[in-house]
DNA sequence: TCTGGGGTCCTTACACGA
DNA sequence: TCTGTCGTGTAAGGACCC
């Protein structure tokens, strides 16, 4: 087996990029793409903005109020995926090995390739040419260090590091750097006296098993040492569409909130039926006004993608609920597809994990 | 003036049949 | 036949990601 090669390349503010290409006298200025409804946040802020602390998943009033200077663009995600096409093709036609993990990021496999890194910044120059998107490349020996070193090189970056090295230089850092560590965990971490994630990788497994559970517990041990198998994949299988939406006032009234049900059960087969994707399972999620999330499922024993019976079971799943306080959000989901059964696992399980059964 | 939308995966709980 | 266990499917909640 030889050592893998692992690139992870990034767009730099992908949407505000975007959005410069089309309106280049913002070029320089804080710019915000953000709704524009008084719930809206902030999806991307330039580099400009980002001095002023404005940042992505901030409320729009807030990043107003830090930068109100800033330029709002109303989303246009068409135009995003219309040039995230572009980009990746481009990329695809010289990366085989290529997983796209977002509209903006993709992983590549460079394992046995001759000269990776040259190849990489050839090809970042030649996407940049084209297109106008800048790429920062992160390349290790697998994917969870591949990501911080791309994160670490922005913009227009790129980091080329081995694991070890990455453990032990980031090891005053939190634990947050690493993928797959978030807030709520983070947090948990500090209280016990893990603020590091040099401390982290100190940790007894023992102990993360037992606050965490076996699998996170030692998948947070893994973690903290930047080890990582999992391999790019090329080919994934979507398990489920929905669609929601927060209002921009919460609604109690039912009658209105099957209304909105239903157009967006409307929607939801559209999407579906384009996709020609069945699925068996069908969901919805309600939000309160005190911020409390209600899945509620049902599983019908045909697959199917028609609005009439996903409309059906939605309503009928809303009724049974019965929301006691104004609703803030609401959402209607479709899964359990029909071919997932055959689909090939997409991620290498880790010794000894055992397959789970889907969940809505 | 709190906190979008579209996803994936994990954990826990429970029901059911062998 | 009773009881416990095991595997599987379903449901619900939560964490995380872009």
């Amino acid at each position: 087996m030889p050592k893998r090669v692992i690139a992870h390349l990034d767009c730099d503010a992908f949407y505000v990029s975007v959005e410069l290409l089309r309106r280049p006298e913002l070029r320089g200025l804080p710019v915000i793409v953000a709704g524009s409804g008084p719930r809206a946040v902030v999806t991307t802020a330039s580099y400009e903005a980002r001095k002023f602390g404005v940042g992505s998943a901030m409320s729009a009033a807030e990043a107003r109020r830090r930068c109100p200077q800033a330029v709002n663009v109303p989303p246009d995600h068409q135009a995003y995926s219309a040039v995230s096409r572009e980009v990746w093709g481009l990329v695809r036609e010289r990366l085989e090995v290529l997983q796209q993990a977002g509209i903006d990021e993709a992983y590549a496999d460079l394992t046995g390739i001759e000269k990776p890194i040259p190849l990489l910044r050839e090809l970042i120059a030649h996407v940049k040419q084209e297109t106008g998107i800048q790429i920062s490349a992160g390349v290790a020996p697998n994917r969870l260090v591949a990501k911080i070193a791309s994160d670490l090189g922005k913009p227009a970056g790129f980091v080329a590091v081995g694991r070890a090295d990455a453990a032990a230089r980031l090891a005053d850092r939190s634990p947050r750097i690493v993928p797959g560590i978030g807030p709520k965990t983070a947090a948990r971490l500090a209280d016990m006296g893990y603020a590091t994630l040099g401390a982290l990788q100190v940790a007894p497994v023992a102990e993360l098993q037992e606050r965490f559970g076996e699998r996170y517990g030692y998948d947070l041990h893994r973690r903290a040492h930047l080890h990582d198998e999992s391999p790019v994949v090329t080919e994934r299988v979507v398990k489920s569409r929905s669609v929601e939406t927060t209002f921009d006032t919460d609604i109690a009234d039912h009658p209105q909130l099957e209304a909105v049900l239903r157009q967006q059960s409307k929607d939801l087969a559209e999407a579906l039926q384009r996709k020609e994707a069945r699925g068996r399972t069908i969901a919805i999620k309600v939000r309160l006004d005190d911020w409390t999330t209600v899945t509620r499922a049902r599983s019908i024993d045909t697959y199917i993608n028609d609005e009439a019976t996903i409309m059906e079971v939605a309503v009928e799943l809303l009724r049974a609920y019965a929301p006691a306080r104004p609703v803030r959000l609401l959402g209607v989901r479709v899964a359990g597809f029909e071919d997932e059964v055959v689909a090939p696992e997409p991620r290498a399980a880790p010794p000894g994990q055992l397959m789970l059964p889907l969940s809505v």
